[in-house]
Order: C-alpha cells, then structure tokens, then sequence
DNA sequence: TTGAAAGCGCTACCAA
DNA sequence: TTGGTAGCGCTTTCAA
C-alpha cells in the first residue's frame, strides 16, 4: 500500500505546480478551466484528500465546530434533544469534511477553560451554544477569544453571532387553548430553568395565556431536570387547591410527574392531565402517553452548523427563525372528572 | 493583544534552539536538566501551547480520539450510557490536551465512511468502539485502515485492540437471586439486540440461572429500544401463563414496560415486579423507582481513553477489567401476590 | 548536550 | 493564467 498522495502527487499528476492545485481545491478563481478539470481529474484518480492540519496550519482553520456542554456531574444524563441535534451538526459537517468535537464538562470553571483551549490550540472554527442563558457569558468569552459561534435563541443582551430561533409561542398558546377547551381551568406550569431563556419565554407565555383566559396562574419553579420536576409536582398535588392540569417545561419533568401522579394513585389522565414541551421520543412509551410540543432537534443542528459555518467562511451570517413548533396531542390529556 | 507565542519565542527567551524546546515539550532525553527548566520556566511565562496541528504534520498524530455512534434516524434517542461515558472521556483527554471527536451515523454505510473519513484526514488517534457486535466489522475496518482502538466488551474473534470489560454476571445473579428470594418463580427475560455481545451474554446468564434454580426461561426478543421492550411485555402479559417479574436488558425498556403494565391496569410491583440492567438515572424517576444493576459509566469512558492512550502512545495496552456490576435494589421489585 | 537545517502538506505571494 | 518560493509551527535528523 502506497503512502497518502499529497497535493505535490496531484500538482505532479496533472502537469501543473501546487499553487493551481490550491487555488482549484478552494475554488478561487484565476484557474483555466481546462486546467481546473485535469487537476480535479488527477485528484479523483488518485484519491487525494486534502490535509485539514496542514490546511489550518497557514489558513487558521480548524475544519471543525466545537459543542461544549455543562452537565451536573451527578446526574451526567443528557437532554434527549442532544442526539438528535448533534446528527443534524454531523449531516452538514460530513458533506464538507469537517468534524465535530465534543466536550462535556463538570463545572463552569472547566467550561471557560475548554472554550479557551479549544480556541488556543485552534482545535474548532466556530462554536454552537446550546441552552442559552440570560446574560450568557459565553457570548462574551468567546468574543474575547475571537472565536466565532452561534446560539440556539435568542440572546437578551446584544449578541455578535447569528442566532437560530423557534417560536414555541404558538405551540404553547395550542397547548393551553387544548387544556382549557377540555374544560381545565386549574392549570399549573413547572418551569424550567429560569436562567435559560427558553425557560423563562415559556413561563412569560404560559402567564399571559392564563390572564387571557382569565384564570389563575400557578406556576412551581424546577430546573428541567427529573428530580426538581418530581417536587414540583409534589407540591402542586398538596395544595388543596391541586391543579387540574400540569404543563411542563420539558418532557423529562413531565415524565417525572407521570410518575408523582401514580404514586399517589391518581387516575391519569383523569385525575390529572400532564403536558410536556420537548416532543421527546420517550414521551411514545410512558402511560399514558405524554402531550407534548414538536421540537425537530435534527432541524437545529443542521440550522446551527450551516448558520456557523457561513459565518466562518464568509464573515458574516443571518438570524434563521425554523418553523413553529406544533402541539402534538397524546394520551396524558384528557377532561378532568372535576374541572 | 499580541498574536500567540510559538515555539520560536519559547527558544529564544530560554536562549536556546527550537529543537530543544520540541525534546523538552516531548519529554525526550538528551537535554540537560538546568536547560530543561528554563525551557519550562520560559514556555509557562509566554503561556506557550504548542498547536496541534502543527505537531500532528510531521509525527503524525492528531491528538484527538474518534468516538462513532450509529443510530437510527427514527428515534436518535441516544443511551443514558452516553453522556457520563463521554464525560470520563473527556477528563482523561483534557489533562492533556486533547479533544473527543465525536460523529452520529444514521445507518452502516456512513459509518464505514466517517470511520475512513476520519482515518485519512488523520483526525483521530484512535477510536472507542461500543456497542460491541458479535463478530463486529469495525475491528477489521480499523485494522485496515492502520488504526487504534479499543473496545467496550471484549469481542469474540479475536481482535488487536484492547479491551474494557466490566462483569455483569454476578449483579444479574444477585437480580435473579433478589427475585427468587421475594418468591418469584415466572421470572422472564427481555433481551438486547441479539448482535451485541453484551445482550447475548445477559440472556446466556438469564439462562443459566433459571435452570440452576429449577425454573422456567422465558425470553421474548427485542432490541434495547423502548418500542421493542413495549412490545414483548405486551406479549409477555397477553399469556396464560404470564410472568409475575420481568428483567429487561437496558433500562429503557424496562421504564417502557412500566408504562405497558400500568396502561393494563397491574398493580405495581404487587402485581408484577420489573428490573432493568444499566443504572439509568431516569430510573430513580419512574413509578416505581426501577431496581437495576449500577454501571458507572464514566468509568468505563475513563478507562476506555487510558487505555487507548497508552495503546497509541506506547504501542500497546493490557485489558482491563473493571470492578463487577451490583444490584441496586429499588421500589419495582417486590414479593408478587401469586407467585 | 546543543544548534542548524530540512521537511511535514498545505496556502499565499510575487513574478512571469 | 501559471510557476516558484517562502512560510505556517512543529519534529527530526545530523553535525558540532
């Protein structure tokens, strides 16, 4: 087995020095194009894969996009929205011969460490944000370091990098007019995380939509992770005024309160109705079946890395909106035996 | 803001040449140790991080492992497993310096091709295979292609690479013998996907023990997907002779076959006990909370990088067996009303 | 133990 | 439109 051709191999193969080689492989101008077709021929034939290391060496590329996720190292469990949104990432990086580095962090303070070595040792061209907080500092790190990125929603402050966004908005006003036509009028909200954005956007819709209607708002605090879903929902089924129907910020608490509700031997979805937001694959195999929002994870990602890499490669990107998320309608919600 | 130091500005402030820094930086000997510590001393003032690329195009190495997971598009959902496995990856690659590249693959043909893809652009040193399957193409493919890795399992032909292996044997004694104490004797099994190792030797177990204890096996197949977990508790309960416990391969099919027995109307567990085999956190949030065996996987991902390391760096690496599974008995098991 | 120089595979610049 | 040459930041000879 021969060693690796080289560009010299190709420049050498098609009769031309390696600057037309270059010049043909990034698709500059200035190449006959005559010329420009031997070359591509020679490089066809002899498989030649252009090198990304001795590309970023001169150029400063990367040929690669950096995820770097914080998770609580006691409960390392990753939102089911991240496979999914990490195969649409790979989809458009693979067709460019590009690579995405993962890195899952215990703490904040490895966090900014790994997003500044990534950048030091020129490991990525670019990051993707994913749950976005308020005031995000990430955004200004990566400033500083004069790396590129991207968010998935909207920053509150001003942001340099385009953002990609999905309006919920209408999906939750679904979800609410789908209770309340039911005949819920007690219907509680457990919130995410309200340092994230989407976490507090849902809240602030969930709110507007019960004045509008002219019910109470009943809202418990969590932070989308199973255990805080699991107390909110304990706390809700105390009061003597229970909620009727409990919206969720995302599947994995909805879940969690699923369970709640069984434990103390309610009837679901009679006894209690149970939404989620995340149109999460688990959602199909609990009981009942878990109401939920439609949330195309795929669709981010292949959003996030083309928004990313136009930035990178041209200097500048548009905001991209994707389509509104829907209400999926499953078994969890049901009119209450008393509203 | 001044452009980063290189490895010339290191030699310079130490007073000495490039060559010297580049055996300092890579431990070699042949340098003297009062010169070695000036170098250091030198390199830490400057904040000097030698660029990976450039190392990579002359010795060859990338500095990075490849991680390759292939999943079906339908339900990317991705294993609880992953997050905290590709957590203790990172540990171990980020105390020195390197990165995780990580890929998800909708079907077998992109797999192949992101594995050569990877390997010709030399942008991995290696690769962490899971998922073993029997008999499992990888192991050949990388062979050829001149690669490292390791695997998760130890496969059954024979294979050049290391491999990480964790007994799970005497935990699913200990679940078999748990049951068995409660007075269980229709004790069924849901099984894996039957192509990977680990799910062929938890039926064989499954096995083994029924007829050490003089009980009937039971098995319905299915493929570690909460669908297919759903499915065979359906036909596990549609018999005359219905189990009074269920032991499931994964957790996630054991949380699906929760959802199964609830939406029949079973009283938990006094009607049907259930267990899952990986230590998912999800399953402290069901209803019952799920008895299963604990896993730790970023032990396995910590082992799996060191081990891999030491492969790439040193040309070799013994196996390595980590400490056995245990039971964690939970809410979901319990004596049944009619054994 | 050290320095000088060549080279890894590419890009970029300057002439021709 | 083309070729030649000089780097990019490192490693690796080979002499000294």
């Amino acid at each position: 087995m021969a060693r690796k051709p080289t560009i010299e191999d190709v420049a050498r193969a098609a009769g031309v020095s390696k600057g037309l080689v270059s010049l043909t492989l990034n698709g500059r101008p200035g190449v006959a194009r005559a010329t420009r077709e031997r070359i591509n021929a020679a490089a066809d034939a002899l498989g030649w894969r252009p090198n990304p290391g001795a590309r970023g060496l001169t150029n400063h590329r990367a040929y690669s996009l950096g995820l770097i996720v914080r998770r609580d190292p006691e409960t390392f469990e990753v939102d089911p929205f991240f496979a999914a949104f990490v195969a649409g990432v790979e989809e458009v990086l693979a067709a460019r011969g590009m690579v995405l580095v993962l890195s899952i962090v215990p703490d904040a303070q490895t966090e900014v460490e790994t997003y500044r070595r990534l950048s030091a040792d020129n490991r990525v061209d670019g990051f993707l944000i994913t749950d976005l907080l308020d005031h995000d500092p990430r955004i200004q790190l990566i400033s500083e370091l004069d790396g590129s990125a991207v968010t998935l929603g909207k920053p509150d402050a001003g942001s340099p990098f385009p953002a990609i966004t999905r309006d919920y908005d209408g999906g939750i006003y679904e979800l609410m007019m789908h209770l309340h036509a039911l005949g819920h009028t007690r219907i509680a909200h457990v919130t995410g995380d309200e340092r994230m954005q989407h976490a507090r956007r849902r809240l602030e819709r969930y709110t507007q939509i019960t004045k509008d209607l002219g019910i109470d708002a009943l809202v418990e605090p969590a932070d989308f992770s199973p255990e805080t879903g699991a107390n909110a929902t304990r706390r809700l089924l105390d009061r003597a005024d229970a909620p009727s129907a409990i919206v969720y910020a995302n599947d994995p608490m909805a879940i969690a309160g699923i369970a709640v509700a069984h434990e103390r031997g309610l009837d679901l979805p009679a006894d209690l109705s149970i939404a989620g937001m995340d149109g999460t694959d688990m959602g199909r195999y609990v009981y009942p079946t878990l109401t939920t929002l439609d949330n195309d994870p795929a669709g981010w990602g292949r959003s996030a890395a083309e928004s990313l890499l136009a930035l990178v490669e041209t200097g500048s990107a548009p905001h991209v909106s994707l389509p509104a998320a829907a209400l999926i309608p499953r078994a969890s919600t049901a009119a209450p035996k008393r509203p």
